[in-house]
DNA sequence: CGAATGTGTGCATAGCTATTCACTCGCCAT
DNA sequence: ATGGCGAGTGAATAGCTATGCACACATTCG
């Protein structure tokens, strides 16, 4: 109605109640030191009034504002979305609130690291596949704590958490060989991936152990047309492979659903698979995947532990291992 | 390092600058009366010292944040994600910040809305299925507008955006008819979800206009198992339908997958289909699901637009017609 | 009964920025 | 020459809360 409305302040509520601004603070704080009369007239007084503190004055004054930005790239990976999910219930569970930034590609440093600054955040948690060390340059310079998920910045005030994707991609291996795999292939995802690049070269380690010949390649995305893609173009030429990791599910979805359409092959059967995240998706009939869980549980639970280390002089880095799944992709028919 | 670190202020500049506050205030103020030699020697000092503003002061005094609230109830169906993504788009673009809040159930209750009112967002998006009335009411108390998006809550403050989810349904109605279906089934969403209780009226509407049965029924859920049990309850009776209406396309999948898996009714083939959302997976090949596309970038732009109305005092709803999308799941084998 | 302890309350202040007001110059026009 | 004007700058202030300090009062103990 009025133009220029304010919410009532704390002021406000101790003309109401009679008492001092200071007293009605101490309503609100738990363990201060108020008589009970008095907390019981000041919070009636404050809820006939709608007042709720206003949490800007001390965030000013601690530079402490209780929120975690987290930083992603994009939602087309439900990966990401099952990420987002259990760090909002860590964050919510820790009193925290969380600020969500997407970023294009690298866009982020044009204002976005002003922004949360100038917010206050209390740290930055990025999810992003590939992240701008420039960007974390100068997250770093305004001490700034910086956790990152399967990535490989470096820097001062930068703590990483990662899977065990190198692990991933010898058991990858193995496990391909054991099922009666003999030409293997590698469906990748994009190349700037520290993630990518790891379980790529655990594969290749993999089959080099075995005594195996290397892979083929194809693919370069995490998305289900790349997959596709890479499925058309490992299935297309003279000598096809038997057995296949994929960078990750979404990728995998891509190949399997190519793979019968386009080559009658209908899997499980004549070729053996392997995913990574363990999407819901994966255990969906048409696809039945075997794939590596990420155990987002743990990935969350050490990134918060991370979040709150303040001292940020050594770079510190928690490798969360991934849990095998098997299904019957990975069964001859 | 030190243990009481406070990143640099205005003053700090200003002292290293040689000027005043206020003029280190207005070199970062776009158009403020400054001469361009004092602005550029207090940049490089701001620069040296990595000063950013804080926005907190100016907040505190205009009670504008510049953070929209957005509250979802999870990320277990890809079209949060969607949404989510377009929003953090669009709020971008509009230079705003977006916090993102999940709640189980209506436990949006217990300290949330204080921790809105207290960080003095902006406004609030509610991508709830189901949402409070009371969470609402004490928003609308606060003068805090809200934006719901296929809700039904009402209020001074609270404005909403929804697909025509009973357009949608008699449309579906009628589409499966000309496609040739005789027995009709709706496989329902959640009772508390008014987009569910739409889509299934308009139905029935299109149905009874039709001059057909009314349709059987089952399931109860957005997600993938709901709609695996809804398929085995119509297809274990005697009767069996032969044409459904999913009140979501991830229902919709476990619904095929268990018609083909267990009752080897191949999709597309003897059952006609028609989900609702038109997610990414909707196209892909073990689906290819007709479906209605929620247009969601005119849903967010709808959203946007409201949510800078700053007079509240009608109860504004927006409806956005929904896009049908035919696949092969309405056509005969 | 005096001192000491404890409880409850008010006063004053820090924290940082944008903005208004006032002031000083230099310059132009009358 | 002098009033007026515009540009550039500094001082002061609002905005709201938590908290340290001081003070008033009640209670208990020696």
């Amino acid at each position: 109605m009025s133009g220029n409305w304010r919410p009532p302040s704390s002021t406000d509520v101790a003309r109401a109640a009679g008492v001092s601004q200071s007293a009605v603070s101490r309503a609100f704080t738990p363990g201060a030191r108020i008589a009970e009369a008095t907390r019981a007239r000041i919070l009636e007084a404050a809820e006939a009034l709608g007042y709720r503190p206003n949490l800007l004055p001390k965030i000013l004054q601690t530079n402490r504002s209780g929120i975690v930005a987290v930083v992603v790239g994009g939602f087309y990976n439900p990966y990401f979305a099952m990420t987002l999910e259990a760090f909002s219930k860590a964050l919510t569970a820790a009193g925290r609130q969380m600020m969500l930034v997407r970023v294009d590609s690298d866009r982020i440093l044009d204002g976005v690291v002003d922004q949360l600054a100038g917010y206050r955040v209390d740290a930055v948690v990025s999810a992003l596949a590939l992240t701008s060390q420039a960007a974390a340059d100068q997250l770093s310079k305004l001490r700034i704590p910086i956790v990152t998920l399967n990535s490989d910045l470096a820097g001062d005030w930068i703590r990483s958490v990662s899977s065990d994707n190198f692990a991933a991609g010898v058991a990858a291996a193995r496990l391909l060989r054991e099922r009666g795999g003999t030409r293997f292939g590698f469906v990748a995802g994009p190349a700037d991936s520290p993630a990518q690049v790891a379980r790529e070269a655990g594969f290749a380690h993999g089959l080099a152990e075995l005594g195996m010949a290397s892979a083929m390649r194809a693919g370069g995305g995490y998305d289900y047309a790349s997959g596709a893609r890479a499925a058309r173009d490992l299935f297309s030429g003279g000598e096809r492979p038997d057995a296949l990791f994929c960078a990750n599910d979404l990728a995998a979805f891509g190949v399997i659903d190519v793979l019968r359409e386009d080559f009658g092959l209908g899997a499980p059967g004549e070729v053996l698979l392997v995913g990574y995240d363990n999407l819901d998706m994966a255990a969906w009939a048409p696809y039945r995947l075997t794939s590596f869980d990420q155990d987002i549980q743990a990935h969350v639970a050490a990134a918060m532990e991370l979040l709150d280390l303040e001292a940020g002089a050594t770079c510190v880095a928690r490798v969360v291992p991934s849990r095998l799944v098997e299904r019957e992709s990975t069964l001859r028919s």
